[in-house]
RNA sequence: GGUCCGGUAGCUCAGCUGGAUAGAGCAACAGCCUUCUAAGCUGUGGGUCUUGAGUUCGAAUCUCAACCGGAUCACCA
C-alpha cells in the first residue's frame, strides 16, 4: 500500500472524511529537518477543524501506530515529518535490485502507438547545431515514450524538393560539373552545401551588377538570369524531365550518405523516412477532397483556402492559384500517408518554436479532415540555439556545423583524457571508444539538460566543460561504480539476490535509496511533459548524491560483511539507474574511463 | 498592433500541479591525492526570483497590468 493511501486512510479514520489521494502532499523532507517524507497539513485543516500542530500530531501518531513502514514522526509548524523504518528502505532496494529494467515499462500488444517526427533536414546543406538539438531531443523523446510503454515509430520527413535544391544543382552544372564526393574527398552533404553557398555568392554578384546599372533591388531580383534558370530547373523537375531528375537523385544520394554518417555518429536513427517529393501530391488530393466536402473554399483566382476564423485564427492558403502546393499542403499529405502506413494513436512533431503557428493550424486542419490524431497532435516545440555573438546566420558564416562540432568535442575529450592519464592502460581501440562516448556524451547532455522550450546559448569554446553538471561527470561516476563492482568480484564477493534486513543503514544511504526509487516517477513525468531535461537533471542530482556518499563511506573496506554487500548492491543499482537514465537520453556510459 | 514563449547569483541553468531559510555548476578564494578512479570531495563569498498590484494562513510558482528579450502573424519551407 502506498504511503499516500495510508494517509488518506488515516484522515478518514481520524476525521470521518474521505479525501482524494491527490490532495495528499507528500514531499521529500528538507535536509535541515529530521525525516524522509513531509506531509503538508495545511490543506487538511478544513477537514480536521483543528490547528496545524494538532492535526499534524494526530495524523503522525496514527501513522506511526498503524503503518509499519513509518518508524517515527515529528511536527514543525504545519509540517509533519515522517521517518521511514530502515527495513522498509531495504525492502525497497530489494525490489529495485530484483527488477532488471527498473522504472522502464515495456510496450504490450495493445500499447498505443506514437509516431515521432524529428530531424527533417533540407537536402541542400549539411546538418548544423539547430539540427543537433532537434535530433537529440527527438531520439531521446522516443526512448522516453518507449519507457512509458508506448510503441514508437521514429520518422523523418526529408525536404528533398524545391527551389533550394535546384540552386545547388544549377551551381554544380555551371561551375563544378564532374565534382563528386569521391573526386573531392568531401562528405556528400558538405559538397552540396558548398554549391548552394556558391550559387548564393554568384547570385549576389549578379544583383550587384544589375543594381549598378541603375535597377532597383526588386527589379534586379526579377531580372536575375541565375534565379530564372533555377526556377526553370524546378519546372523541369516537376515536369519529370529525365536529365534533371537524374541529376537531382544523384545529388540527393550524395547528401543522404553524408547525413547517414552524421546520424550514425550521433547515434540516432529512424524506422521510416518520408520524402516530400513523394508526399506533396497526396497533400493536394487531400485538400481537393476537403474542398469537395465543403471544409475548404476556393477563391476566384482558383486558390484554395481554409477559413479558421471560427477557431480564432486567420484564413490559410492551401493551394496556390496555379495549383502548386505549399508547406501546409505537404504536411497534410505526409500525415495521410503515415496514417495509411501505421495505426497512429498519437503524433509528435519535433520542430522548432518558430513554427508554433503552423502546427496550431495543422492540428485544426487534420482534425477537420478527420484524422484521429489531429486534435491531439503534439508539437514538441523547442527554442533556438544561439551563439554568444547572437543567432547563427548562414549568410555570415556563423553556422556551427554538426560534423565539425562533434569532431571538436571528441578531440577535446581525447586531449583532456590524455592530460589526466585516463587512457594510459587502454588499448587504442578502447581509448578511441571511450573518447567517442565521452565527447558525444558531453555534447548531448549539455543540450538535453536545458528545458527544450527555452532558447539556449551555446558557446563552443567555453560552454562545454567536463566538470560539474555534465555528461562526462555522470559517465565518470558510472565508470567508478563499475570499477568497485569489478574489484568486489575479484575479491570473490558475490552479490546476493536480496540484502538481509536489520542493517545499520545510515541516513545518507536511505536518501540514496529514496532517490533511486524516484526514477520510476521521473520517467513517467518526463513522458508527460515531453522533456528529456527532467531525466537529465534527475540523474545529475542522483550522481552528485552518490559521489558524496562515495567519498564519505568505505564500500570495499567496510568491516561488516553484510553492510559491505548492502553498499555494493546499492552502488550496483545506482549504476543501473544511471545507465537506464542516460540511455533515455541516448547517451552511452562507459565501464571505465 | 494580435497571438505565443521566455526574464531566477557575474555566466550557464534547476526549482514553477502554491509550502519551511530560493538551489546546482562554472568563474573567484581556501582546503583535501601512501585509503575502492582528484573528470572528484569539503568550505567561503555571491540574490529586490524584471517591476507593481491581487488571490492566499503561505507566492519564484497562480491572476492581472507594465517593462525587457525572442518567435510568429508569407501564394518561403
Amino acid at each position: 500500500m502506498s504511503l499516500q493511501s495510508s494517509v488518506t486512510q488515516a484522515i478518514s479514520n481520524l476525521y470521518n472524511q474521505e479525501i482524494p489521494e491527490s490532495q495528499v502532499q507528500l514531499q521529500k523532507t528538507k535536509k535541515e529537518f529530521e525525516g524522509h517524507l513531509t506531509l503538508v497539513v495545511f490543506p487538511l485543516l478544513k477537514i480536521s477543524k483543528k490547528n496545524p500542530e494538532q492535526t499534524a500530531e494526530e495524523t503522525g501518531k496514527y501513522l506511526k501506530q498503524n503503518v509499519p513502514a513509518i518508524a517515527d514522526y515529528n511536527v514543525i509548524k504545519g509540517f509533519l515529518n515522517l521517518t521511514i523504518s530502515p527495513d522498509h528502505w531495504l525492502e525497497l532496494l530489494n525490489e529495485i535490485h530484483a527488477d532488471a529494467d527498473y522504472g522502464l515499462t515495456k510496450a504490450g500488444e495493445n500499447a498505443p502507438l506514437v509516431m515521432i517526427e524529428y530531424s527533417s533536414p533540407n537536402t541542400n546543406k549539411p546538418l548544423h547545431l539547430g539540427h543537433v538539438r532537434n535530433n537529440l531531443l527527438g531520439f531521446s523523446l522516443a526512448e522516453i515514450m518507449k519507457a512509458n510503454g508506448y510503441k514508437v515509430v521514429k520518422t523523418n520527413i526529408v525536404n528533398d524538393r524545391g527551389i533550394h535544391i535546384c540552386k545547388s544543382m544549377l551551381a554544380w552544372k555551371k561551375w563544378g560539373e564532374g565534382a563528386s564526393p569521391e573526386s573531392t574527398g568531401k562528405k556528400g552533404d558538405h559538397l552540396i552545401g558548398d554549391f548552394y553557398v556558391l550559387f548564393d555568392k554568384r547570385y549576389k554578384e549578379e544583383l550587384r551588377v544589375l543594381e549598378f546599372q541603375g535597377l532597383k533591388k526588386e527589379e534586379a531580383e526579377a531580372q536575375s538570369s541565375l534565379m530564372a534558370e533555377a526556377r526553370e530547373m524546378l519546372r523541369q523537375w516537376e515536369a519529370g524531365d529525365p536529365e534533371t531528375v537524374q541529376l537531382w537523385s544523384m545529388m540527393n544520394s550524395w547528401v543522404y550518405s553524408g547525413f547517414d554518417e552524421t546520424y550514425k555518429r550521433m547515434g540516432v536513427d529512424f524506422d521510416k523516412i518520408y520524402y516530400e517529393s513523394e508526399t506533396y501530391l497526396t497533400g493536394k488530393e487531400q485538400v481537393m477532397g476537403g474542398l469537395q466536402k465543403g471544409i475548404f473554399y476556393e477563391k476566384e483566382d482558383g486558390s484554395v483556402w481554409a477559413d479558421l476564423t471560427a477557431d480564432g485564427l486567420d484564413n490559410k492558403l492551401l493551394l496556390r492559384a496555379d495549383g502548386t502546393s505549399v508547406y501546409m499542403t505537404q504536411d497534410i499529405g505526409t500525415a495521410k500517408l503515415r496514417f495509411d502506413d501505421y495505426p497512429i494513436n498519437k503524433m509528435v512533431y519535433v520542430v522548432g518554436n518558430e513554427q508554433n503557428y503552423h502546427f496550431q493550424v495543422l492540428s485544426i486542419l487534420l482534425d477537420k479532415l478527420g484524422f484521429e490524431f489531429g486534435k491531439g497532435l503534439v508539437h514538441f516545440s523547442y527554442g533556438m540555439v544561439e551563439l554568444p555573438e547572437g543567432k547563427m546566420k548562414s549568410r555570415e558564416g556563423t553556422v556551427v556545423d554538426a560534423d565539425d562540432l562533434i569532431e571538436e568535442m571528441v578531440q577535446t575529450a581525447r586531449q583532456t583524457s590524455e592530460e589526466l592519464g585516463k587512457l594510459d592502460n587502454c588499448t587504442k581501440e578502447e581509448a578511441d571508444h571511450i573518447v567517442e562516448i565521452v565527447g558525444l556524451g558531453a555534447l548531448k547532455y549539455f543540450i538535453l539538460k536545458v528545458d527544450p522550450k527555452k532558447n539556449m546559448t551555446f558557446n563552443p569554446k567555453e560552454s562545454i566543460d567536463f566538470n560539474g553538471n555534465t555528461g562526462p561527470f555522470i559517465q565518470y561516476t558510472h565508470a567508478r561504480i563499475q570499477s568497485v563492482l569489478r574489484k568486489a568480484a575479484e575479491q570473490g564477493i558475490a552479490l546476493p539476490e536480496k540484502v538481509q534486513p536489520g542493517l545499520p543503514v545510515s541516513t545518507k544511504e536511505e536518501e540514496l535509496i529514496q532517490s533511486v526509487a524516484a526514477f520510476k516517477d521521473i520517467v513517467r513525468e518526463a513522458g508527460e511533459v515531453y522533456s528529456p531535461a527532467v531525466i537529465a537533471n534527475y540523474i545529475y542530482e542522483l550522481v552528485k548524491e552518490y559521489n558524496q556518499f562515495y567519498h564519505d563511506f568505505s564500500i570495499l573496506r567496510e568491516e561488516n560483511e553484510n553492510l559491505k554487500i548492502f553498499r555494493l548492491v546499492l552502488s550496483k543499482n545506482i549504476g543501473k539507474v544511471i545507465r537506464s537514465g542516460m540511455a533515455l537520453l541516448g547517451i552511452q556510459v562507459p565501464d571505465r574511463m
